[in-house]
DNA sequence: AAGTGTAATGTTAGCGCTAACGCACTGGCA
DNA sequence: TGCCAGTGCGTTAGCGCTAACATTACACTT
């Protein structure tokens, strides 16, 4: 009944391409896995047949029988901020030039409850693995307690409870920060940071208060933000008052905007009165007004390198390997030496 | 050999959970699939039995046999943009919540190479259906020269060659944010777009201009822009020694963010001596200085329409839907009435 | 001449699931 | 009483592929 002939609604199967090239099956099956024992001559019959069959390879049937999926599953938080964004992108980009097909699930809430619902997702869709945007310590420890059977890599977190990871490196971004701030001669430098149940937030403030240490400065002005401009803004009023610090090393850009806005606002003149650094060098950065003194973070290569350790683990590599990248310092308007010196 | 009783290695099967509830596992298949032939006891043991034993179907042996592979296919171009990540965003959580899952394929090129590569990337995988967020006429066209199997939604472009779309109503934005300025007073409204080639920016233009003539106003100074700040700016600074208009259109966020700076480096005072209005309402916007007046776009609607109507022709509704969605003005701080009456 | 290895192919079984069918058992109705 | 239509299950046959084994042909040894 349904034997007429050509394919007009069922795809071609691998069967039909062995009848045209006049082979079994496996044959097939061998050429398209590049089994090194057919003879070129039937290779090339078959790749014939392929192509004039328009044949795909039907990824449900092989990964029944080979129990993988060829796909690897992205975990994010914050998918709309631009640097996890850029990761994506960038780990997309890698994973499906390496044959792999790229699923995603955010994270709806950064807890360990949630983080198992996510994986449950990726576990249903047997993922070959995983890589995790979420750089929070909560991920690592729920991670490593569902004892996943697949190899995962934490974007953003190195060796955390023995897990694979490749990270910016961010006590080395706020000491470039610090250090140029003070190179310009600055002594009384203050730094609004991210939340610091981020790890990338507690880093920055490693990173700032060794590089004050280092110069013999004091690491006394501290604030604490939330990585939005909001908040920033709100801080950066009390700041145009209290007038303590030449120097802001803000822990994102986006909280140097809200800075920017507040300073201006109040009058205070900036780089004349106060520099400002930022962080991530997000594409907006260089047309604040002034454009605005940051530290590139390399979100592509971050990406890059996630699915290069996570292939590497695929192929048998060991796991638990740790990989840093590292930020580039980026001088624009926003910092100058300090014009006068209130202490 | 490998009879070792329990799954310490293999994950338990359906026949598995057969065994343990005293059925077949044509039963417990039965009782997976919601089928009503099935007594409310044995349902009942069944589901216990699935509980015991951790027990999650296998999609792949699912899908090999219904041939539906329970995935969302998204096509994403400017993936790290705020308004295509917000929608993406969205998108995977509706498409999630109604039990699929959602593969991404980052496209490399506009053009219809770039879209046919991805599309065979999907249909490799075969995906149930595809989301588009590219808002590109070529995408359109290449999607419909493929004649898709699958339904597939467009976000951002309605009505183009019997493909399904939801859209956020671009032309009713910009005839908003004409209107506000109108409204002001302003009577030489500048309008700065995105590319042509790009929906959006071409309905937007549409929209400044449909306001204007409909005030009884003239359409004479557009300036084409790239989305980006970086050519925002260059325009800013000629427009700052012209002078002819008393108020800007910005095709986005980001161009209007280019325009402020040039004018705030060349003396020009926003609002007092110029108006100027965006496009996005992007979280960072309301802390630009001054705070700027935007057009909001309901991204998380957008992307919530489009599974929505993605899960209806995937149950059989008719193709080739229109959704629109509605933009919103935001007054900030940037448009004020005209202070002199520049001509 | 018989044996041995190997390259190139074919044949068979089965991955875990659903669809289709089969078969008891019930209850209603003529 | 007999018939029929459900209900609630079990049994069987694949979906399209790869892994494992079987088979053939031929070169090369002993």
């Amino acid at each position: 009944m349904r034997e007429t002939g050509q394919s007009a609604v069922r795809p071609p199967v691998m069967e039909d391409v062995a009848k045209v090239a006049g082979v079994s099956h496996q044959t097939v099956s061998r050429v398209l896995n590049n089994n090194p024992n057919v003879s070129p001559g039937t290779r090339e019959r078959v790749e014939q047949a392929i192509a004039q069959l328009g044949y795909r390879r039907n990824s449900a049937a092989r990964s029944l029988v080979t129990r993988q999926s060829q796909t690897i599953g992205v975990l994010a938080a914050e998918m709309s901020e631009y640097g996890p964004a850029s990761t994506l992108l960038a780990v997309e980009r890698a994973a499906r030039d390496a044959g792999y097909f790229v699923s995603i699930a955010g994270l709806r809430e950064v807890t360990k409850a949630g983080i198992a619902e996510a994986v449950r997702h990726f576990q249903d869709q047997a993922v070959d693995g995983i890589v995790v945007l979420v750089p929070h310590p909560v991920t690592s420890a729920a991670l490593k307690e569902l004892k996943l059977q697949v190899p995962v890599v934490i974007a953003g977190a190195v060796g955390e409870q023995g897990l694979s990871g490749v990270a910016v490196d961010q006590q080395l971004g706020a000491q470039l920060a610090v250090e140029h701030l003070i190179e310009l001669g600055h002594t009384r430098i203050g730094h609004l940071s991210g939340p610091q149940a981020w790890i990338d937030g507690a880093q920055r403030i490693v990173g700032w208060r060794k590089a004050l240490l280092a110069a013999g400065l004091k690491d006394d002005l501290l604030r604490h933000g939330d990585w939005t401009a909001a908040t920033a803004y709100e801080v950066g009023l009390e700041l145009a008052t209290a007038r303590s610090a030449t120097a802001i090393f803000a822990g994102n850009d986006q909280m140097a905007l809200g800075l920017l806005r507040a300073f201006h606002e109040t009058g205070v003149r900036v780089p004349e009165d106060i520099s400002i650094i930022g962080f991530d060098d997000q594409p907006d950065s260089e047309y604040y007004s002034p454009p605005l003194t940051t530290v590139s973070q390399p979100f592509t290569e971050l990406g890059k390198q996630c699915i290069e350790v996570l292939l590497d683990e695929l192929n048998g590599a060991e796991h638990g390997v740790s990989r840093v990248v590292e930020p580039r310092l980026v001088v624009r308007k926003t910092t100058v030496p300090p014009q006068s010196t209130i202490n």
